[in-house]
RNA sequence: GGAGAGGUGGCCGAGUGGUUGAAGGCGCUGCUCUCGAAAAGCAGUAUAUCGGAAACGGUAUCGAGGGUUCGAAUCCCUCCCUCUCCGCCA
């Protein structure tokens, strides 16, 4: 949620930068429903002061009837002034909520993802082959078997086996090795001339599944056609690990020498791909169910937008150290999402089909987050600040499983194994 | 799923209708004492919001929401959560 003040002394602005990412906001009417509140407040509390001092003259007396009636009366006023507030109050958070975050000024501006800015573009080796798409590779059923996935579960469901499996482990395994290495950490920050903590990351796994409040808290992927509900339960199933890691802290003062805190979730996703019939039906980029390692960062707004920097750093070392060429963009006003202030994603070469795909993103909500969750740190002068967060893709397994399919295939339609991950794999060549 | 107990400040814990925003202890901060530390003593130590330059003051908050009452941490209702026993289970 964006800070009500901040509309009140930048009407226009906010107008501007919501249109810019797609959102028409009526700020006249936020600022007049404010307005109501605010000037209503003090004469309600003016009311209660009285009751309240009325009250406390009977610590040792019994009140007249004519007190009981006054009292009586107070607390009829203060109700029904409490009623209108708490209407006006509703009406606002209604509108307040359909307030996306502030684009920072460096967000490229545009109307679709068409517009995001190509920031680098690492280009792919010529084959002197034909490549094949990851589902050809895949060759009958040993490593992909959709068939029977789909008599089990239904479309978009397929038993990932073999290799395939083996190969998913090594990564996780080489994540976790490197990302909770403060070496490595030390090593990127510098590489990257970022001045933030080189603290690792510790690894988690997250609830599978949240409740309502948990579920919205969130403000991106919030949605009945994005998410499965539990039919008789109040629950959500996880869409991204970022549904029970970004609200953690809900409701914590969290000590500054705490920050940054920052996880790696490993979390298996869920999603209803409603309105996406008839796209990728092929393969495994897009499936109602895949793992994801993800990073999701509580830091000060002094180092929100450096950790951001660091988290596209890593995901840019995992990929090159894959050996994947890809392309990093940087996300427009429309595509960065409702919560972003800024955001990045990375798109790598998929050489079967012949185009970039996006298998990362990088997602830096400045306080937008914090702020509904009451999210906050004590600062050293004693007072509290809404934290910052920052949320990224590490690995998209089925996707980024397929991308080295397609990237590693060789003449004879073999998948070789990547050479980081050798070790990983005992010496395996080939998957 | 069945039966029972309980949710109070950073932590422990008192408090069953009236100066209780909340005793006491621990922790933390400052001061005194000390060469220094410990111990001891003294003082301070929740959050949000409104007013105020500030001091300070108002309001709200004792799991959440609603109700009873002149007055609720205390009584009633609903929900959430935790714990114990039974059942089930990786």
């Amino acid at each position: 949620m964006i800070d009500i003040q901040f509309i009140r002394d930048n009407k226009d602005l906010v107008k501007e930068k919501s249109e810019q990412k797609g959102y028409q906001v009526d700020v006249d009417r936020i600022i007049n429903l404010d307005d109501q509140i605010r000037s209503k407040i003090p004469a309600m509390e003016e009311v209660l002061k009285q009751r309240n001092q009325l009250a406390s003259q009977f610590s040792n007396s019994t009140p007249s009837q004519e007190q009981i009636e006054q009292g009586r009366s107070l607390k009829d006023q203060a109700s029904s002034m409490e009623t209108e507030l708490s209407e006006l109050k509703k009406q606002l958070n209604v509108i307040l909520l359909g307030v996306p975050n502030m684009p920072l000024s460096m967000v490229p501006l545009g109307l679709s993802e068409d517009d995001n800015q190509v920031i680098k573009k690492i280009e792919p080796n010529q084959l002197n082959f034909e490549a094949k798409n990851h589902w050809e590779l895949a060759e009958e059923d040993s490593l992909i078997d959709k068939t029977r996935a789909t008599k089990v579960a239904g479309s978009r469901f397929v038993y990932l086996k073999g290799g395939l499996v083996r190969l998913q482990f090594a990564i996780i395994n080489w994540v976790m090795d490197k990302l909770t290495d403060e070496e490595f950490i030390k090593q990127l920050i510098a590489e990257n001339n970022l001045s933030i903590s080189s603290k690792p990351f510790v690894p988690v796994l997250p609830p599978g599944i949240v409740n309502t409040s948990s579920y919205h808290a969130t403000t991106r992927l919030d949605a009945e056609e994005v998410t499965y509900k539990l039919a008789d339960d109040d629950m959500w199933m996880n869409a991204s690990a970022e549904h029970s890691l970004c609200n953690m802290y809900q409701n914590e003062i969290l000590p500054e020498k705490q920050l940054p805190i920052r996880y790696l979730g490993y979390a298996t996703s869920y999603r209803r791909e409603a309105g996406s019939y008839g796209k990728d039906t092929e393969g495994i980029i897009r499936l109602h169910q895949f793992d994801k390692l993800e990073m999701e960062v509580f830091s000060s707004p002094e180092t929100g937008l450096e950790e951001h920097k660091l988290m596209v750093a890593i995901e840019e070392y995992f990929v090159n150290a894959l050996n994947l060429p890809y392309q990093l963009l940087e996300k427009c006003t429309a595509d960065i999402g409702k919560p972003n202030a800024k955001g990045m994603d990375i798109e790598v070469w998929f050489p079967g089909q012949k185009k970039y795909r996006e298998t990362h993103s990088a997602d830096y909500m400045t306080d937008y987050q914090a702020r509904s969750l009451k999210t906050r740190y004590r600062k050293s002068d004693n007072t509290t600040e809404l934290v910052h967060t920052n949320d990224a893709t590490v690995f998209a397994f089925s996707r980024i499983l397929a991308a080295i399919m397609e990237n590693y295939q060789n003449e004879e339609g073999e998948i070789l194994v990547p050479d980081v991950l050798k070790n990983y794999l005992g010496g395996m060549e080939k998957i």
